[in-house]
DNA sequence: CATGAATGAGGTTTCATTCAT
DNA sequence: TATGAATGAAACCTCATTCAT
């Protein structure tokens, strides 16, 4: 609807610019940011150099819209079944099946994912972390607000709910590293139930 | 003892070699490999940049040894507990108290160390992935064995060791991450005793 | 003709190719190659470092590529009245001829050229010596068909023809060293017809 | 003798200076002078790189040396059979065969010489030029006594002494340097005879 | 006196960014 | 508007030379 106002020719260029996204995602994830020049990202997204510069002021600022981009897509899709199921149980299961599917996906930009949001103190993108922390922090809020209302209404232990979600958070991010790592082994089942019955037998009434 | 075979000569120089490293260490876990230069380092460390290349070949080696004396001190005060506590409870106990120092110890360094450690793909220690998964696999592999002589004890429930493993690994990590990011914030008793309860009681029968 | 092909911009950047070429060419040749930097044979080519490798990959290139091109200049200009003359003496008057007025042309980088074909041992140019040793085993292997050809005409005396051509080489080279060191002495006449009739008188029936 | 004046200590150190130089001919001669640093020429000498700047003001200083002892032996060896010898025809038979001696004896160290002598514009010897070139110049006069005085007795055919002189050396040259370069090859005797007779045939009446 | 650790100027090379076309 | 040649700052690294021991 309200895209009907962008002219043929935004429409296009932000056609553009999200192709050259794209390709720079690309190419960062797999070799990082330092190892990736201009050139290449360019060669890559069929444009020349001096087109890049027209989108993004500079390497730096392109880094950082992939890195947004990449935060709100993941957002949406962790938040998504949280918001969506009524059930305690059933969200937290959703949330796990979320992050294994975006784990699945995005396998090698997902290092670059967490690399931001896990070490801010020395990535590139100065001054993004208050955006991305408050995406965290959203989704975390959300987590503690669902262990909440479950603890109250008896559905698993009273512990503190942060703490929970952090475990929450902690127990999948290992096993999904532990896969993305490792994907020929397989000790025990490679899916999200794998996770979903350790977190929530240990945290269940009985 | 074994030392007084060194020369103060060689002593000096060891000393002076730990020097430098202990400078490169602070810079680059503040500002990440790539961000830091000789110059700097040798400007911190109070030598002439040639006085570096004296000590380690190249940059990338110089790199590597922090990463890689980093792994060792973190291996030995990890393993540390689980080798000298029998019992299980008290070895993991002990584990998640030793990891907590660390973290207290070494907060800035160790973003460095997880960046090597969990994202072998886009890392400047070419060659060094080996030698970290494997300290990391013996790691792993004593946590998984006191878990599986805990389980056959009937210390904790049935589940598959390694995965028990991971788990703590995961609840270890994300609370201390937690703790790291935000030093302020208390929702809950910041101390190991926090995450043995949440891990203990998630695993432990009744 | 065929350079019709070219576009104006393929020309151009083939113009100032030659011309960083030029350049450094006048600068090696006065200097040598290791007390010559890329600085300077920027500086003299009024383009900036970086341009510099926009047409070489490397310092090592540039110089390669110089002494090529010298190289096939060289032995085109040489060859050319050895192919072109049927008469042997009229062939080696020319090939004189030719020779004088390349040291004439190129005075000071010659010396380039010779230090280069003449002590293949330690130069820069690792790979290049086989062409060069390929146009130069040309050249003599020429010169002495034509000397075989002259002793069978009876036209001089019977000798190897090889030997015949390392004389000529040596002979032409000598004097034209003695001329481009001391420009200023004049002992006989300084030019081709010197050496000419002391070859040819040496060799020569009667 | 005289050198009976000396202390043992200042003995000492003249061998030890010689051990030097002889050490820095060997790895110059191999790879140049670039390509060789103070810390080889130390380590093969079985010096500090200190005690080199004892016997040597600095590493061009020290070249500078080598080349000018070189210089000197080659000078005198290629002179005792021009002054020994009273028939020119013997005296010019003796200079090649010591050319011959001496292109074989040192064989590698003779391309430094050359690249000194024969191209006094780009090398590290500033300043050795003129110490050089009166070296030279002795030798050529002296060659071109002989063949002054071989024309006046007519045992040589009359031509320019100086041409003459010129045209021996660039025939011993080019000789030696081909045998140098391709020391399998025979396509004819790889004497000094060989030269002796093109060259004496070439001059000689009848 | 001999040593060799330390120095730092200066070399080669890369690459983000600009700007004339 | 899109281009990519040109730019030059700044990176890594070497090595002749010095000087405290």
């Amino acid at each position: 609807m309200e895209e009907q106002r962008l002219s043929r020719k935004e429409q296009e260029k932000l056609w553009r610019r999200k192709h050259v996204l794209s390709a720079a995602l690309e190419l960062f994830s797999k070799k990082g940011y330092h190892n990736i020049s201009m050139r290449q990202i360019a060669k890559k997204a069929e444009f020349a150099i001096g087109t890049l510069y027209k989108f993004f002021r500079n390497k730096e600022d392109l880094y950082k819209e992939i890195v947004r981009e990449m935060a709100e897509e993941y957002h949406r899709r962790l938040m998504e079944p949280l918001e969506r199921e009524n059930d305690a149980i059933a969200a937290i299961e959703g949330y796990i099946n979320a992050k294994l599917d975006l784990f699945s996906d995005h396998k090698s930009s997902l290092l670059l994912y967490l690399s931001e949001t896990q070490s801010p103190s020395f990535n590139i993108s100065a001054g993004l972390d208050k955006e991305m922390q408050k995406l965290y922090n959203e989704l975390m809020d959300r987590l503690a607000k669902i262990f909440e209302s479950a603890i109250k209404r008896k559905k698993i232990r009273k512990r503190d709910p942060r703490a929970l979600a952090i475990s929450l958070e902690g127990l999948t991010n290992s096993f999904l590293f532990y896969w993305l790592e490792k994907p020929e082994e397989h000790p025990f089942e490679k899916d999200a139930s794998t996770i979903a019955e350790i977190f929530l037998k240990g945290v269940s009434y009985e």
